[in-house]
RNA sequence: GCUCCUAUCGUCUAGUCCGGUCUAGGACGCCGCCCUUUCACGGCGGAAACUCGGGUUCGAAUCCCGAUGGGAGCACCA
């Protein structure tokens, strides 16, 4: 590990929905940098749009980042106003007075300005510089108000925006691993940065924020990259220095659309309801987008934290492949042990308690290599708990006629604690003829596990209970 | 519409910075075979890509330009 001095990244999701796969493939690029670097990873709640934050969301978004083990070193606690480090509060709804304290700054450096243009005013701009073909920006009505107008409009209450003068300038800045992206901020227009001395902005927030948070490096999706002449505008009115910029190409959906609830499962929270691994989970998302050196496919945290290497990092967007998921999570179960499995097991199948550990141990080794999801498990085992209706049919290997499968049924029974004898019966009359109705006989389905694993699991008395319901169906049938 | 980013198998990608070792490697998925009472697991094998057009060069997946495709952004959201 090399260790590079103050490296501090931070994720800054707002709680405006449950925790993003997206957001949450952030967290993890910067805590991989982070953690390769000797670094600091910091959690910040985004929270200034009072209408659509909400706690429940800061709580999902904090516990499933722990739960995928991407824990913080500075952030909030579980309270309000609770804090975790040494630079003020990691929400932003409780830094107000630092805010208003740049804002002031600039207004009265003129380098902000109240905006008094109302809401259609500024759509019916809008609309005619699309017709004529123009980025659409502000138009700067307001920009040269009479300080005395200002004045008067603010004390009688008109509804108002601060907004932050933009230059004309070409600004570019070093993307690590995009190079040199320039931006002209002629096209920007004068962005609003607050809507009152009280109720900053996002542009205005994330610049005060981590510059007072001491950010080294602002890691985040590509969807901001042109946010980052705004803010390094701001940045350079303030007087503040920059920070290192990163945008991480955005997953998609299968279809390489933008990721949408419509076509995949989107908050981590459904992911773990399915019963996704969190292992398996963060090697699927850090290989969205990078890959080692070598051909390695699986990668344990620690092997993440030991390869992540930023430069590698692709530049275009990765589409969202399920299938891929579902293999990688189907490895990580392989490998989990079958006790530690059993715990999480048992949220999708509370039957797993009603047995002895035994057994539940027993169902679990029959199961596991078939298993790519958790919640796979209920139907895959549901015949081990009860058995389901079947066609008697079903009980005959191929053209065998029930007759017969009835008196390979008939004798198996006979043996029956002996598992050893049914095999050497099953070897002499044919494995197919005997240990497929068997089977059957025991699971109701034409796919399982194979009978003698089943009989691991099930009673003497519940086998030989099954075994004479199979004869009873081929008699009747 | 304008701006920015981007481009290797269906998908994730190695290779691209430092042109030749690339008749382009791995993984998922797909197909076939083996193992096998079934399903799954596992093993083996196969099909499958350098977006296109110019240039530079003895030589380009790799460098340059353009076109095209894809993505993102253009809020009193973040």
């Amino acid at each position: 590990m090399t260790a590079k001095k103050n490296i501090r990244v931070r994720i800054a999701p707002s709680p405006t929905g449950n925790l993003h796969i997206g957001t949450a493939r952030t967290a993890l690029f910067n805590w991989l940098y982070a953690k390769h670097n000797g670094g600091v990873f910091v959690l910040r709640i985004e929270d200034t749009d009072l209408e659509r934050s909400d706690v429940a969301f800061e709580k999902d978004i904090m516990e499933n980042l722990r739960w995928l083990g991407l824990i913080w070193e500075e952030g909030p606690g579980a309270e309000a106003g609770e804090n975790i480090g040494d630079y003020g509060s990691y929400r932003q709804s409780e830094r107000l007075a630092s805010y208003e304290k740049y804002i002031r700054q600039l207004l009265d450096e003129n380098k902000a300005y109240y905006c008094f243009c109302t809401k259609e005013q500024l759509e019916d701009e809008r609309q005619a510089m699309l017709v004529q073909g123009l980025a659409p920006k502000y138009s700067g009505r307001c920009r040269s108000l009479p300080l005395e107008e200002t004045k008067q409009r603010l004390l009688s209450g008109e509804s108002h925006v601060i907004r932050f003068k933009m230059s004309e300038a070409k600004i570019s800045f070093k993307d690590l691993i995009r190079g040199s992206v320039s931006f002209d901020l002629g096209l920007m227009g004068d962005i609003a940065i607050a809507k009152d001395l009280k109720a900053p902005l996002y542009n205005l927030a994330v610049v005060i924020d981590d510059y007072e948070m001491k950010i080294s490096h602002v890691i985040r999706g590509e969807d901001h990259l042109a946010n980052t002449p705004k803010q390094i505008a701001i940045q350079n009115a303030l007087g503040f220095p920059g920070p290192h910029y990163v945008h991480l190409p955005l997953i998609l959906d299968k279809d390489r659309s933008k990721m949408s609830k419509r076509h995949s499962a989107t908050s981590i929270r459904e992911y773990r309801d399915q019963g996704y691994l969190p292992e398996a989970l963060i090697n699927f998302m850090a290989f969205l987008g990078w890959h080692p050196q070598d051909d390695k496919e699986i990668l344990s945290i620690d092997g993440l934290v030991e390869e992540f290497d930023i430069a590698r990092v692709q530049k275009a967007g990765a589409a969202f492949n399920i299938d891929k998921l579902d293999w990688l999570n189907a490895q990580y179960i392989k490998q989990s042990d079958d006790a530690e499995l059993l715990k999480s097991l048992i949220s999708f199948e509370p039957r797993l308690n009603d047995v002895p550990e035994k057994t539940a141990l027993k169902m679990i080794a029959s199961t596991k290599d078939r298993l790519k999801k958790l919640a796979d498990f209920t139907d895959l085992t549901d015949f081990l708990f009860e058995l389901g209706n079947y066609d008697g049919v079903l009980l005959n290997w191929k053209d065998t006629d029930s007759a017969k499968t009835i008196n390979y049924l008939t004798i198996v029974d006979k043996l029956l604690p002996d598992v050893e004898e049914i095999k050497q019966f099953a070897d002499k009359e044919g494995r197919g003829e005997v240990l497929w109705p068997l089977r059957v006989a025991l699971s109701g389905k034409s796919a399982s596990p194979g009978p003698f694993e089943i009989m691991e699991v099930l009673e003497e008395a519940e086998v030989r209970r099954r075994i004479g319901l199979a004869i009873k169906k081929l008699e009747n049938g």
